[in-house]
DNA sequence: TAATTGTATATTGTATAAATTATCCATGTC
DNA sequence: GACATGGATAATTTATACAATATACAATTA
C-alpha cells in the first residue's frame, strides 16, 4: 500500500488504484479480478477490495456476478458510438453553459493544464495523457452549474479514456487534439458560445473516428486473465 | 429478512430494500443512516449493509462520508431542473430510436402497464404509483439500443421518481400523466415519431412544472432522523 | 457412449471481533 | 471570555474466521 495520493480509507485507495490500472489496461478487458488475488498483491484483506469493485462496478469498468465474481467489461462498437454520442450532446451541453461564468483565473488555470497535456504528448506518457485530456474539458466546464450533467460527463470521459489513451497513441490524433483544444480555449475566452460549441462537437467526433478506425483493426483483443501485476 | 423478491446475495437484498425506503421516503432527504441500526433492523450484519449504501452512493441517493457515515441525499431547485432537463435530451433520444422497432408484442405490454398505471392511481397506491410509471417510460424505450443511454435514463427516472412519487397526488397531475401516457403510446403504435418526441418532451416539461410548484411551498421540509421504521 | 449425479476444491459471501477515526466535552491556557 | 488541548465515547473501517455457492471432474447409470 504506497500510495502517494492521501485517502481516507483503505478501500478508496484500492478504487483509486483498481481504477488507474484497469485504464491503463494493466487489467485489460475480458480479465478476472479475483478477490483474494488482489487483497493479497495490495496487503489487505478482501473487504476493501469487494467495496473497490462494487464502487468500480458502479462506474461501469467492471461486472460484478454474484458467487462468480469480477470480470473487466468491454465496450461494443454500438456501445463506444452511444458513449461519443451522449459526450456530444452533454459535453456542448456543460460548455455553452460553462463558457460566460469562466474567469481570467480559470484561463490561466486551463493554459497551465494545456501546457502540461503538450508536455506529455511530447514525452509520450499514455498515462498522463488521458488524466490530462479529461483535465481540460473537465475545466472548460467547470463554471456550467449543471450537477447531474458533470457526474454524468465525468463517467462518460472515464469511459472514453479507456480506449482513447491505448490507443490515440498516433502522431496525427494527438497533435490534432491539441491544436483543437487550444482552440477551444481561445474561443472560450472570447466568448464566442456557439462557434465553440460547435468546434468541440467536432473536435469529439474526430476522436471517435481515429477510434472506430482503430477498434475495426484489432476486433476481439483480450482475453480472462489472472491479475498479478 | 423476508423478502418476495428473491435475490442472490444478502447485499443485493438489502440493497433493493434500501432504495426503496428511501424513494418511499420512509428515510427522508437529510436521514443519517446508522450501519449498526440497520444491520439490527434487518438482522443481518454491518457488511452487506456498508456494500448496499456503497451501492446506493453510486445511485446517487445517499452521500458516504468516510469515518461519518450515510446521509440521503437532497436534490436542490437547480439539480431537480438539471434532472429534468437531461431527462429531456435523453428520453426523446432513446424514444426515437425506440420507436420504429415497438412490436405489436411490446405494444401489448405497454398496455398492461398502463392499465396498472391507471389502476394505481384510482387505487392512490403511491409506491406503485412510481414504479409503474417508471416501467411505462422504460417500456417506451425497451427497443432503443442504446445501451450507455439508458443506464443513465434509469438513474434520472429513479431521482425524479423520488419527488414525483410523494408529491404529484394532486388529482390533475395524475389524470394528465395517465392522458398523456396514452397519447405516447398511440403516437407511438402510429410510427408518429416526431409528434411523439414533442408530446414526451412536453409530458416531462408538465412534470417539472408540478413539482417545481409544490417544492416552491415546502422549503426545507426534513431534519436529520435515526433509522427505525 | 452420453447423460447425469455426486464429490472435491476454489471462490465468493457473511458474521464476529479488533483497530482506526471522528465527535463531544471537560479542562487548561492565553 | 475565546481558543486550544486532551481524553472518553461512539461511530466507522478493517481483519480474521466461518458459511454458502459455483465450478470442475470423477463416478455411476441407462
Amino acid at each position: 500500500m504506497n500510495d502517494n495520493i492521501k485517502h481516507r480509507t483503505l478501500a478508496g485507495a484500492i478504487t483509486a488504484q483498481l481504477r488507474q490500472e484497469i485504464l491503463s489496461n494493466t487489467y485489460p478487458a475480458g480479465a478476472q479480478l479475483r478477490q483474494d488475488a488482489l487483497a493479497t498483491a495490495y496487503g489487505v484483506s478482501r473487504i476493501p477490495v469487494r467495496e473497490a469493485l462494487i464502487q468500480l462496478e458502479a462506474e461501469g469498468l467492471v461486472q460484478l456476478v454474484p458467487h462468480k465474481g469480477a470480470v473487466v467489461t468491454r465496450l461494443s462498437r454500438d456501445e463506444v458510438n452511444d458513449v461519443f454520442d451522449l459526450r456530444i450532446l452533454l459535453e456542448t451541453r456543460l460548455f455553452k453553459d460553462s463558457i460566460p461564468k469562466l474567469t481570467s483565473q480559470d484561463f490561466e488555470h486551463l493554459k497551465t493544464i494545456q501546457d502540461r497535456f503538450a508536455g506529455a504528448i511530447r514525452a509520450k506518457d499514455l498515462q498522463q495523457w488521458g488524466t490530462l485530456n479529461t483535465q481540460v474539458h473537465t475545466a472548460l466546464y467547470s463554471r456550467a452549474e449543471l450537477p447531474q450533467t458533470a457526474v454524468m460527463v465525468a463517467s462518460l470521459l472515464q469511459k472514453s479514456d479507456r480506449y482513447t489513451r491505448v490507443q490515440l497513441s498516433s502522431k496525427n490524433a494527438t497533435r490534432r487534439a491539441e491544436e483543437e483544444h487550444d482552440a477551444l480555449i481561445l474561443m472560450a475566452r472570447q466568448g464566442r458560445v456557439d462557434a465553440a460549441c460547435d468546434l468541440l462537437a467536432q473536435h469529439i467526433e474526430t476522436v471517435r473516428q481515429d477510434l472506430l478506425e482503430l477498434l475495426a483493426t484489432e476486433p476481439t483483443p483480450m482475453q480472462p486473465v489472472n491479475p498479478t501485476p
